[in-house]
DNA sequence: AACGCTGTGTTCGCTGACGCACACAGGGAT
DNA sequence: ATCCCTGTGTGCGTCAGCGAACACAGCGTT
């Protein structure tokens, strides 16, 4: 028997769908060329498909506002490429690019929609949260990337910040530079540039926000990006006091 | 009416249960003491509990073989801790560490657990690819924080040859740039680095890798631990060729 | 009052990665 | 045969972050 170069089975999620869903998806599943390069979905649009590699290999890699990029997560024939549509965000911050030319599967938007909404209400709520932790951990990534120790201080005060009751933290440098997994010294001299600044005041493991506006302007796009996303894709809070 | 402190409509998520769920609920939630300090879970370890924090912070952390450790995630009050659960890993490789003392609520895990069994065997299935995905975005994270070029420029040779029939890559050095989030020269260091030690041969965008387990030797624990979680949470692939 | 621990401030030399500039080589097109 | 474009090699000076070492200050303990 000869192997058909594109045969479903030759993606891993495809293979192992059980028989019935198996037998359904195959009629719908649409042998595409995905040449080196291309774009599979761009940043914020909502996904007309999904693909399923067999052959070619795709990366999702997120497009800084300055145009420098740092890859979330790669793809091939293991995979999906545009969970977010069955994870209940039907969109996402990155972008899916062809990076290892091939052959794969695509299915439409609505057919992997269905299985989210399949799903109970408490799981779609749960998937959702799911998909904004996603872009937090992603960005985390990018930042790790790109900006300095003083951006990220300011992106971990504020997103410290946006969950606690009041504006003090109770955290020591030392444990800050564990989080940010930078040396404690790098902590202490940001912290010293926003002492100054009088953006915050600390002493001694308590950590008071004196200006948030000023911290939001240190920071880099990460911070905002990620606070979005997380509006975006859960309820928005009862009024915070 | 006075703010009772720690009502389980303070976490953004038990908030948004729709009603009947909630009431389910309700009766199992855990009211919890969560000081500064405490380790929700341990990397690999199967969780006894969801948390859902009120007041309460909780950082994801991965912790590297060196010691030095990273954060991937943060939680407050908007989400919860132990979403592998629900996306039928059980475990992750990474540790949750209260970062800010506060309340929350713990619920069973097999309460949660309940979720993911609820929902059918296709997402079952995506579910836990997505959960390998967030160990490859999370390890990302990491590997971008601690580990340099060379380690990297391996690690994802590795990875993308796990994706690819042959042992060819058809790729330039700009392009990997891109990917890495690094400069284009960096990554032709690098290269020369491997070539000269007769584990890769490129030219004008073509990469041969002669030397598969050099290269594992060169790169950074981050590519093991994303391929053992791949291997852990999907069908074993059938015999490949 | 003296001690010691924890948290913070500061310095110094080092190194990996950056940004820039330029040289060169292969290969396709005219 | 020549030209050009793309991909790769290399050599700067610069700088952010590292590791190590040390000073000092608050605060609780004995």
């Amino acid at each position: 028997m000869q192997k058909i170069e594109n045969d479903p089975k030759h993606n891993r999620l495809l293979a192992a769908l059980p028989e019935q869903e198996c037998r359904e998806w195959m009629a719908l599943l649409e042998p595409v060329d995905m040449p080196l390069g291309q774009v599979l979905y761009e940043p914020g649009a909502a996904l007309e498909y999904v693909y399923f590699p067999t052959s070619a290999i795709v990366s999702l890699l997120y497009v800084m506002e300055s145009g420098a990029s740092a890859e979330i997560a790669m793809v091939g024939n293991e995979g999906i490429v545009g969970i977010s549509l069955f994870m209940g965000g039907d969109s996402t911050p990155s972008r899916a690019v062809v990076q290892g030319g091939g052959k794969g599967y695509r299915l439409l938007a609505q057919v992997i929609k269905a299985e989210f909404n399949r799903a109970g209400p408490v799981l779609q709520l749960l998937l959702r949260y799911t998909q904004a932790l996603i872009t937090q951990m992603s960005q985390i990534a990018v930042c790790n990337r790109h900006h300095s120790v003083d951006q990220q201080l300011s992106r971990w005060l504020l997103q410290s910040l946006d969950r606690s009751q009041n504006n003090e933290l109770v955290m020591t440098q030392e444990l800050i530079a564990n989080m940010l997994g930078v040396r404690r010294e790098g902590v202490t001299e940001s912290a010293v540039k926003l002492q100054k600044a009088g953006f915050i005041r600390y002493a001694r493991g308590h950590i008071s926000v004196l200006n948030r506006s000023g911290l939001e302007q240190r920071t880099c796009e990460c911070y905002g990006v990620v606070k979005k996303e997380y509006e975006r894709l859960l309820p928005v809070p009862p009024k915070h006091t």
